[in-house]
DNA sequence: TAAATAGTGTCTGTAAGACAGTATACT
DNA sequence: AGTATACTGTCTTACAGACACTATTTA
């Protein structure tokens, strides 16, 4: 038998010599630009060694024990290499394990998903390593990525739109400071339809997670208050949901 | 350099010669004993090689690549020898990985909850091996576990307790048939407050998780309907929490 | 008939949505 | 003044909670 003794028939105590999974980290990083949600997608590299070659993937990789004190820190890592940012919305999404999901071997990823705003630049591959493109999150779910991160990304859409309904996480979303408008078209777009004005602003200001930072010009029209966040650790959560009632 | 050369920084295409994790899952058991919330723990063995040793903790242990498919098999595969529960609700509640959390080297475990009835024999440690309580679970917050399993464990009450807020969780807490005011007792024994009978009743009858089964005698009183769940798989969602008004 | 428990009806307060109205900017 | 946008006030409606009431069982 080739292989070494599996975990739970391990003989003596602290050994730890068994076959390991290999461990990812892959980060889902949703940003709104124009009127549409976007997520980050990399090209996998053309050479034919390589797993899903040319195909289209969630940025990540390899857990580096040597560089990363944590899970958390190599989400953070790997974000920081493709956008630049160093502090977005960070919230872990789950883990997604098996003997199947990579042909290299039995492998485990963990999957976080990130809300940055706008990038000044969002054409360039940043790093001007592989190739990388901010996607229509609709059409990104439409494509056949490498891995399972297909099912990995519904999974993070169907968070975030779950969310969306009852959290404050599209502020997350935009460049401090915003307005009030600003804030009610991005949820809009990640909902897909309209909300009220009148209850949207209600809800907004009295959750208390926002706070006034002067007026903004508009480019036409009556200014706007501007904001920012209290607390860019904790989301704010709202009693019930939007329209509750339908 | 004695360790091999990181993730990153790797030579040739398709070199999977660097150090990997160490990998676990954790399952954190609930059921409802009584009028509590309780949470099974096993004692670590006395083993001074051990880390830990006769520490309580999770159950749980290290993947069986050779063993278990997937992450979610081996998480039910841990709580089938602990409990003999075959189908239980089982939920990712996330990953907890880093450098120190365990002294044998960097690992990263996945925690899932289960809700599953209480068990016949409650004080039998089920296969014989590591002897294993059901403890309240606000004891067990305050025990010093193993590892980080303190932060784990409070990580899964803050997931359930809120979750029972807006969702049919606690109808897993149960044997089938059950009636609605055995219900409530675990609504409310979890969430520690008392909550009005009609409308919990209100709430529970329109959402339509619950399917009728048949009057279930009381050993005084009226007879009162029994219920199960239609859909195991997926709880109900409430568009609102308890109380919301406070 | 009394006690115990299951289940229902009715009222009220709160708050979200609808929508019309007012305010403030620029051209 | 007119237009574009920001913001507010008022009305309505839905529904959760409070709580008293009725129903069905056993002793």
């Amino acid at each position: 038998m080739p292989r070494r003794s599996a975990p739970a028939a391990a003989g003596p105590a602290g050994d730890l010599s068994f076959d390991r999974p290999l461990v990812t980290v892959d980060v889902i990083i949703f940003t709104v630009v124009g009127d549409a949600l976007r997520v980050l997608l990399v090209r996998r590299p053309d050479d034919a060694a390589e797993p899903y070659p040319g195909r289209w993937a969630l940025p990540g990789g390899f857990v580096d024990i040597h560089r990363d004190a944590s899970l958390q820190a190599c989400a953070l890592r790997k974000l920081r290499e493709k956008t630049g940012v160093a502090a977005p919305y960070l919230e872990q999404l789950g883990s997604w394990g098996g003997a199947r999901r990579d042909p290299r071997g039995w492998s485990a990823t963990h999957a976080w998903f990130a809300l940055i705003a706008p990038p000044a630049d969002e054409t360039a591959s940043p790093q001007g390593t592989a190739p990388s493109e901010w996607v229509q999150a609709d059409e990104a779910a439409r494509r056949r990525l490498a891995f399972d991160h297909g099912e990995i990304l519904a999974a993070a859409l169907q968070r975030l739109r779950g969310k969306v309904e009852y959290t404050s996480l599209p502020a997350f979303l935009l460049p401090e400071p915003f307005t009030l408008p600003e804030l009610q078209r991005v949820y809009e777009v990640v909902l897909g339809r309209a909300l009220d004005k009148s209850a949207f602003r209600k809800r907004m200001l009295d959750s208390g997670f926002l706070e006034e930072v002067g007026l903004v010009d508009a480019p036409s029209g009556r200014a706007a208050m501007g904001y920012r966040v209290v607390d860019r650790e904790r989301p704010a959560i709202f009693p019930r949901t939007f329209r509750s009632g339908e």
